[in-house]
DNA sequence: CGTGCTCTTGACAGTAGTCAAGATGAGTGG
DNA sequence: CCACTCATCTTGACTACTGTCAAGAGCACG
């Protein structure tokens, strides 16, 4: 069940299968979502964090103008709010964008899992500061990179985090979300992404429709988008 | 020598006499660092992380224009490179933004925590977890507040982490930065800072000269800024 | 085969960036 | 003790990127 997890997890680390089946122990329920739904909301009382089994969730804030932000893009294999054992409650609300299925782990066993196993507590410990790492990538984007760096740089990294998990076919990857649920990520309106995918379009970079993307230059895409792959610590080593 | 620390701490969590000196011994040598200069460059290889004492440092990240984006501005108390002890390299660089006191905790000590305390461990990773969410806090300002709203919501941060760590007085707080450094934590242009701080000050919401910051009517700054200070977890409770 | 939602495009508006020049101010050296 | 210097701050004029508003096209679903 927790396939994408593990290959998130060894795309950083030696994980044994027995520490595997102990990570398998953690989850409790299993839940089907619907699309756009929102399943955690910002300020609630945790007990238990949500590890992304399928489909496409994210993190979002959103102002009193009715304006949202979402801070991160969430891809099968991610623990979603882990950060939520921690913190006990989120500063953010979480959505599904897609169909989802999700699996539930109670904070207890997380709790007993830093009583008992120190590598795995390092390990989830590690996912949360990758996430973090997502976020400075993107407060990079969002403050200094102009609307057609900063969407190019996002498909790059949409690319690697899906192949990590071995959702990518050759150069293609789904990615069932709207023009509007982009541009919540990447801080610009709809209207404006529209006018970007044009760009990388005609620059016959990506093609992105039929809810797939297909990256036709990865490394030209790269370049426009100065996107250096460092942040997602795709290096297998001791942690 | 790591007050500030324990009481960013202890305004999360109790934190015993024991678990301090057990902390206070994690401590390696201790280093004054002048202003200005980058201590740790994005992609070194780290043994040990950086816990700052006094002064101001921050992470950014820089774009091959020259531009730069702050991620975070670290104050006194905070750990500011503890995600390189998992990450084991970081994806941005860290410099000090004044004459800086430092001290380096050795990560071999970190790891032989996380062996044995497991509390402690739980603290160190809540407070990476709290870095995450103002990069989060802050991936809002720069996709959805405007110069104005996002330059207050981050004056009422810093007052609040200052406050934590015991370094305001009354309404105001040192912040010896540049008006060009506060526009690399906003995603704006100095001359827009400059712009933007004016109509702080004549609607009588801040001052800021001789690096002090005085705020005038906190409560007004924080609505105009639309800021909430859950995202910091200033909240006591088991972690 | 409607009904919405999403995508697309054009025209116009507004926030923030760029360039430039003068003012201010702290630190330095004569 | 007083220029002098350099960084920083301030302001104006102009530019440009992105947002807003609006309307039509495309498409999936019932």
């Amino acid at each position: 069940m927790i396939e994408k997890f593990l290959m998130k997890l060894r795309a950083r680390d030696a994980v044994s299968e027995e520490e595997a089946m102990v990570l398998e122990r953690l989850v409790g329920r299993v839940q089907e979502v619907p699309s756009d739904k929102t399943v955690i909301r910002a300020g609630d009382e945790l007990t238990e964090s949500v590890l992304l089994l399928d489909g496409l969730m994210c993190r979002y804030k959103d102002l009193r103008d009715g304006s949202r932000q979402i801070s991160e893009l969430h891809v099968p294999g991610d623990f979603v709010d882990l950060h939520g054992f921690s913190l006990k409650k989120l500063d953010h609300s979480i959505m599904s964008l897609t169909p989802c299925r999700i699996a539930y782990v109670p904070h207890q066993r997380i709790e007993a899992l830093t009583e008992t196993h120190p590598h795995l507590t390092r390990l989830l410990w590690l996912t949360t500061n990758i996430d973090a790492a997502i976020h400075r990538e993107w407060v990079l984007s969002l403050g200094r990179r102009n609307a057609v760096a900063r969407t190019a740089a996002f498909f790059c990294e949409m690319y690697l985090r899906l192949r990590t998990v071995g959702m990518t076919e050759g150069m293609a990857y789904p990615l069932a979300i709207t023009q509007g649920d982009l541009a919540e990520c990447l801080g610009l309106t709809a209207v404006h992404v529209n006018r970007t995918l044009k760009v990388l379009r005609e620059r016959e970079l990506i093609e992105f429709r039929n809810r797939r993307v297909r990256v036709l230059n990865f490394e030209a895409l790269a370049k426009l988008g100065e996107f250096n792959d460092d942040y997602l610590s795709l290096e297998q080593r001791h942690r």
